[in-house]
DNA sequence: TTGAATATTCAAATGATTTGAGTTAATCCA
DNA sequence: TGGATTAACTCAAATCATTTGAATATTCAA
């Protein structure tokens, strides 16, 4: 049995590689830059940084931007990315419907889409996700040479495990290698992921956290995950199920029994009220409907729980709470959960707040799907070469 | 501010230092390899690895071990890790003690220490740390040119947190830097880690870990520490504080409170039974007194608790046990620690127990410490280059 | 004994980065 | 206003490490 290397040997050609992609996530982060500042950054000399830029602008992959003079020397000709030099395409998997959407380089959404499902069989999935990615390339037809690939959200946990079954899993999708099906489907690249990677990986690259490179992300799905991104890299476990939080018991019962939409949706409606949208939630809340603000209450403390058990075991510069809630209903969460006194989080000079909050809304994996893709091709990778 | 690149730019100089990192972790993890198993494993041609190893060979790294026949053509040259190649100091910092080994680079201990503290301020611990290493050197003369650093281990967190003087830290720490204090007093590079890294890392290079690159490993040091170790990296947190497990809520209290060294002595003690060490404590288990046979209860009722916790968020291939316990009470634990069924790592068809025994005794975070070291010299880093 | 398979080495070619000199364009300062 | 300074950028040659291709050595198998 021969192990896989972590770390495989490297030559010219995938110091190129490596090269450009340094290259391009550095002026991602920044916006726009010039070539001696990035060849700074990515200890480089401007001449390498030269020659891969103009490979790059050959690509397309990145445009002058101007130059930018304030300095004594030269001004510096500015490069950003082309955001029609890459599209991503996101594909959300939920038990009653697809969300898609077309993500240009820049990480903004040129398309969006949902489609209802009669049923989640792999067959039925299929056929809509090959009929989507046909519709958008035809509505963007600049989009058609220039696919980075598909990232795909699904409900977890992957594979047959002991929380399969139990919460909103798709049947029919067990036993398959969902991978290999989508990648078939579209004709791309495909990665797969769980919701709560994908939004974290989206808040990352364009949202609160992109200055942040160790954080935890709270999600909001049909249950509750969490989202580990260390040091940039996201942390999925030894098979893609890390983060599945919500099957954590804390005093009460299982953390998504208490803090999730679906429980938010058995606490009203015993109380006799139907929530069936964000929209419906939002308005109660503005209400401050009564049961709304006890089963709050009941959230808030779950919310501190879980702050302590993330914050100990994983000691983030933040935790950031998003996903399918109204803004208002995340900010009183963030507001009002107790910051645990018993964590190594709990720093008097701490730089960030503990809690904070992200992207919100329907959409929020489905974009973070793209993004995911976006990030493989923009950072170089953990360890193996594409 | 200009973030810094998570991934900085190569060049012919810094691809051959990892390709030489790449061969050597490669020799590492197999014992005994020939240049072109070498070169298909890392996807090198065998000619560069034919000059890496000539390197490594003139450098004292390697050592030709023989031909191994036994296939079709020309057997092979093997080559392994030369033991006196490298050498890594280990030192492990507790309030009572300090504890320093001296590994050579196949992981195995050369000398050993115990040095009796009568303080725990910086400026005793450095003397001893000081005195201790001129002492090793003197004792093997070899080591002295081919140091390649010191691990040192202490009990966490580190910085001012929530947790801290709660539990076992040390006095005068807490507003220092300790990795330039011992950096400085040792004249070597220094890597700082907590007790549970420390020893995961052990496990991984030499251990029961060696071909599981995503685990965890659960420490009995004063408290009760966590490793986290994904894909062979360190998961360290964002102030290298994570795996805080201890402090974490289960039913009954914190989880150090019911599952730790200090717990069974005080549970001991408050039976009128004094247990003072490890050998106590085996003797008292094999005579399975009845007082600790019902602290193991308790105590496999809260690692059961832990596993959920730990399985869920991390999704590991399996969780070792280990640390300053006798092996026969690891043992007890693992095989009477309630696994549980709500969980990701509840697989009809896994591969690895959901829970094993690991190194014990008392040396383990020191030889950890050390281990961190060659860990370093060994494979690549994650990001930036030495 | 001969041919196939495998490991290794040698010398030349290749690919990418670096080095060093030179050009351009802005600010600074007398 | 104008020369000095600073900084970005480019060109061509040098450098470094890997790859390529040919040649050699050793073993197994027919």
């Amino acid at each position: 049995m021969v192990a896989i290397p972590l770390q495989l040997g490297t030559n010219a050609e995938r110091s190129r590689h490596r090269n450009r992609q340094a290259v391009l996530g550095q002026v991602r982060a920044a916006g726009t830059m010039g070539r001696a500042e990035i060849a700074r950054a990515l200890s480089l000399t401007t001449q390498t940084v030269s020659n891969i830029i103009a490979d790059l602008v050959a690509d397309g992959m990145l445009l002058e931007k101007g130059r930018l003079s304030g300095g004594r020397g030269l001004p510096a000709i500015q490069y950003g990315l082309n955001p029609e030099g890459g599209f991503a395409l996101g594909i959300e998997v939920r038990p009653d419907a697809i969300f898609a959407a077309l993500l240009d380089m820049q990480g903004h959404p040129v398309t969006t889409e949902r489609i209802a499902l009669a049923g989640t069989e792999p067959s039925v999935v299929l056929a809509e996700v090959t009929a989507v990615h046909a519709r958008t390339l035809s509505a963007v037809p600049i989009a058609k040479d220039r696919m980075l690939g598909a990232g795909i959200v699904m409900p977890g946990p992957f594979g047959v495990t002991g929380v399969s079954g139990v919460g909103s899993d798709l049947h029919g999708w067990q036993h398959v290698d969902p991978e290999a099906l989508f990648s078939n489907a579209v004709g791309l690249p495909v990665v797969l992921s769980n919701d709560a990677n994908a939004a974290a990986m989206a808040e990352r690259l364009h949202g609160v956290a992109k200055d942040i490179p160790t954080f935890a992300y709270l999600y909001f799905g049909a249950g509750l995950g969490l989202g580990l991104v260390h040091q940039g890299h996201l942390i999925g476990g030894a098979f893609g199920n890390a983060g599945e939080i919500g099957h954590v018991p804390v005093p009460g019962g299982k953390l998504e029994d208490i803090l999730s939409r679906l429980s938010v949706q058995r606490h009203m409606a015993v109380a006799g009220k139907v929530v069936s949208d964000i929209d419906g939630l939002d308005r109660l809340f503005r209400e401050r409907d009564a049961d709304l603000m006890i089963w709050l209450e009941g959230a808030s403390a779950a919310l501190g729980h879980a702050m302590t058990i993330v914050e100990n075991m994983f000691d983030p510069q933040t935790i950031v709470l998003g996903g399918a809630m109204p803004d208002a209903v995340l900010d009183h969460l963030v507001a009002h959960a107790p910051v645990p006194r018993m964590s190594v989080a709990n720093r008097p000079n701490a730089a960030l707040p503990r809690l904070m909050r992200g992207a919100s809304g329907r959409m929020t994996a489905t974009l973070g799907a793209a993004t995911l893709v976006l990030n493989r091709t923009l950072t170089a990778p953990l360890s193996h070469a594409d």
